[in-house]
DNA sequence: CATATATTCAATTAATATCGATAGTAATAG
DNA sequence: CTATTACTATCGATATTAATTGAATATATG
């Protein structure tokens, strides 16, 4: 705790959000929530942790006031409070580490051997190619997270099935990809996997969560 | 440190960007670099830390490439790190923690015991002011602040000599006063001197790094 | 070399993450 | 209505990590 200005205060109370971002665990959580509420032991599947692990950082997420659950029969959902102003906090220290910590450039390039070629579309280009119609819209994640919410007009072929689905795709379409954020990986793979089949594939920049706190229009 | 995936290894990253900032005494230097670069025992005096441990605390602001030194002579100047992304990474955990954490509101509002009254001038507001030439710019950081940066036409007064200016002070004009920052008490306590006095005060919102980093003219 | 300044070290204290077990709490089966 | 089931939260214990201080070390100046 602190001492004795009201500036002091302010800064601890500051400091106690930031230490509740301040753990990859709790980051993912977030990319997790940020999809739409979710309970505990589904959260605790997804992240690999055990539940009372996973109940405590959402403890914390709490007390910070960046999450917030509601009951829903024997289960408590959580998602984030004020979307809006999390995901841009979330992204204002996504491009932070990303100038900042080189090594986050680096993993991007060594996991994916060229991410440059996975070009990113911006949000603002892909809006006027879905009016021109000049473009199939897919979204990668799994079909429970698309269930809950998604970009108008997109088909989700999760990346699992995508290589059984290419088989009876047809593509006179380029193919704009999109998943849970900039630094989930589902749509990196599935541009590779598209362009192997010789599908013209492009990455959203950035995923749902965003574009959802953009104020862009989402289905469900 | 973490696991498996790049994905968990990349929100380590970020995790650690974020736990630099989750310290209430980090917050306070990193508004004080924010005006401009100072050294460790400047920092240390004006903190209230020990050097030592505001070295400390410098190193780790450093690791997390939120600030880096110069050298000076005998000194080492610190000063942020891409200081555009920065500020507006302070800005946003300073939005959430301003909406989320009700407390904050509340020292607000008890400390001064009418937040409101000290309206906020937002920047472009006060730049078609200060175009028009009806409004007097006034800075009450310390004179070495002030020194080290400030916006175009200001003048210095610090807090501790204003009550002693009032008395040769002639307003025609009303008064815009700014200091460090949104958690910098300086402005708040201008405007309330300058009002008692039956001087038109309002406090700019924000200080001279958000104005800085907004890419708005800046002397010095 | 003496001085001023900054960093690092060693040691203490405090806070956080994690796990396994236990204790709520709400739906539902009887 | 009660007992059972299915989740979630909390507690106690341990391991890890962070903050702070005072002393020691390093780095530049003159």
């Amino acid at each position: 705790m602190s001492s004795n200005g009201p500036k002091q205060r302010i800064f601890s109370h500051l400091a106690e959000v930031a230490a509740a971002l301040a753990h990859s665990h709790r980051l993912e959580i977030l990319e997790l929530i940020a999809q739409g509420e979710r309970c505990v032991e589904d959260l605790a599947v997804r992240t690999g942790l055990s539940v009372a692990n996973t109940s405590r950082h959402l403890q914390v997420l709490r007390r910070a006031r960046l999450a917030e659950p509601r009951r829903a029969g024997k289960r408590m959902l959580y998602s984030l409070i004020c979307e809006t102003e999390v995901i841009a906090l979330l992204a204002a220290l996504s491009r932070v580490g990303e100038r900042n910590v080189a090594e986050i450039e680096r993993i991007m390039k060594t996991y994916f051997h060229s991410r440059d070629a996975l070009e990113a579309v911006p949000r603002g280009v892909l809006l006027e190619r879905l009016h021109a119609g000049t473009v199939t819209l897919l979204d990668v994640r799994p079909a429970d997270e698309f269930a809950l919410g998604r970009l108008p007009g997109a088909i989700n072929i999760p990346l699992d099935q995508l290589d059984a689905a290419l088989g009876g795709l047809t593509t006179d379409h380029t193919v704009v990809a999109y998943c849970r954020g900039p630094y989930c990986l589902l749509s990196f793979e599935a541009v590779a996997k598209l362009r192997l089949h010789g599908v013209e594939a492009y990455r959203l920049e950035d995923g749902y969560p965003e574009w959802k706190a953009a104020g862009l229009p989402v289905e469900g």
